[in-house]
DNA sequence: CGACTAATTGAGTCGCTTCAATAAGCGTGG
DNA sequence: CCACGCTTATTGAAGCGACTCAATTAGTCG
């Protein structure tokens, strides 16, 4: 209900390029734009609600769309042709979804929670950012972040333990929470995971089963807390980083 | 005698501002700028041998240096604090390195064969790159592309078999010096392996013996040969291709 | 409270690693 | 040109960590 009411008023507010009001706004690479050019984009773009589990993209398809997370959490996964997954990617509010100025998407982008975006057609938006160059420098200082975060975690799936998948994922998800929530500064102790145990495994190449194993030993370690299925409270930090190990 | 002749000749080509007669000024990011421009750049730049197993940036330094790969294979490689390493990115000629507008290096650049690169400061780069949106323009597509690639790869390390581990990587490698060597359309057949045992498995995050056995069975099902320790010739490009697995 | 789904735990297997020995490349000097 | 020595790669045997399959328990929602 509360949601619904958002809602619409977010979809007038883009429609009439008005996105003053969009909680993202200064985080999003919209910041970039001065506040003509901001309402001249959001003119392009609207707001769509996704709901837990919806794809918004397939992979292999023609990438139609980009946008910009306002609320939620997404992940970008790819599959082999036998249908093992691996998610390789986890987007939260004001971060960028999409292949701009490209044919295919690699990857599909399915909502963990309901969440809620602002939705441009491709085409409409390479446009857009063609002309306005501090809006191409932001997504490509974004394009750069995501580049090095990816490969942080090639050396996980690579060369890593069950063990220290599961410290780094925690660590990870705890500060990335932190940032987009930014409700309190430094990471955070305490928090609901976005995603379910076979979410968890497909980000770190790991099974199911091998993830609960893990979660379980840290609990009897005392290094967190598992009040609920996907209730997180870290205990002890300091030696969560250690068996991070990097 | 012969390369030291090119690199002098090279080297004041660049300081004179003549990029005109680099090989790869069609296909690296330079080919965005108009002549005038290109060689206001070139003049921020200098050409610099690389022999094989030097590093030109280390993990975790200040990002000092950007570059264009002229001639030359090089590795970008992490490692964990006891000593794991994985490599997580491979670049050849065109390829561009290292992270602009960035504070630091997060991982290490090293040359895996006799390289060339065209070298700018980082802070001249920015500050030109900032200047000339064509320029940035094409440091996305590249960035964006890069970043398809490596999520790729995050799907053969968290969820692929030794097989197909080794299988993909001989049909990347396969395709990419065709792409960089240029003179042959479509993947090569047969090609000198820019890596050894050990960056092989530092790739695919096996050990060298995991690399060594599947390559050993390969060839004992006639899908490729081992000529010399170094080279290698595909014979059945179908057969490798279903054993890829995607 | 009861039914369903998700998560945990256990037992056994398999694939990759580890450790160790052998063989093959390859450059050097006789 | 071939023998020698060094490095790199291959092969073998044993071990172990994560996976698979199966049973149990714990959350969650009607």
């Amino acid at each position: 209900m509360q949601q619904a009411a958002n809602q619409t008023a977010e979809r007038r507010a883009a429609s009439t390029g008005h996105c003053d009001s969009c909680v993202v706004r200064s985080k999003a690479i919209c910041a970039a734009l001065e506040p003509d050019d901001r309402q001249l984009l959001g003119r392009e773009g609207r707001i769509q609600v996704v709901p837990r589990g919806r794809t918004l993209v397939w992979e292999g398809e023609d990438a139609m769309l980009v946008a910009n997370v306002i609320e939620g959490v997404l992940k970008l996964s790819t599959s082999t042709s036998d249908g093992r997954e691996q998610i390789v990617g986890v987007v939260y509010p004001s971060d960028f979804i999409g292949r701009p100025f490209g044919e295919r998407s690699q990857h599909s982008v399915t909502a963990l929670v309901d969440s809620r975006v602002c939705l441009f057609p491709r085409a409409a938006f390479d446009r857009f950012a063609h002309a306005h160059p501090e809006l191409e420098h932001r997504l490509l200082n974004r394009a750069l972040d995501e580049l090095d975060r990816a490969r942080r975690w090639m050396l996980l799936l690579g060369r890593k333990s069950a063990t220290e998948r599961v410290a780094s994922f925690l660590l990870e998800m705890s500060s990335r929470l932190a940032e987009a929530g930014c409700d309190s500064q430094g990471p955070l102790d305490s928090f609901e995971l976005p995603l379910d145990r076979q979410q968890i495994a497909d980000v770190l190449g790991l099974t199911i089963e091998t993830v609960s194993r893990q979660m379980s030993s840290l609990r009897a370690a005392g290094v967190i807390e598992l009040p609920g299925r996907r209730s997180l409270h870290i205990l002890d930090r300091q030696h969560l980083i250690a068996l991070a190990g990097d």
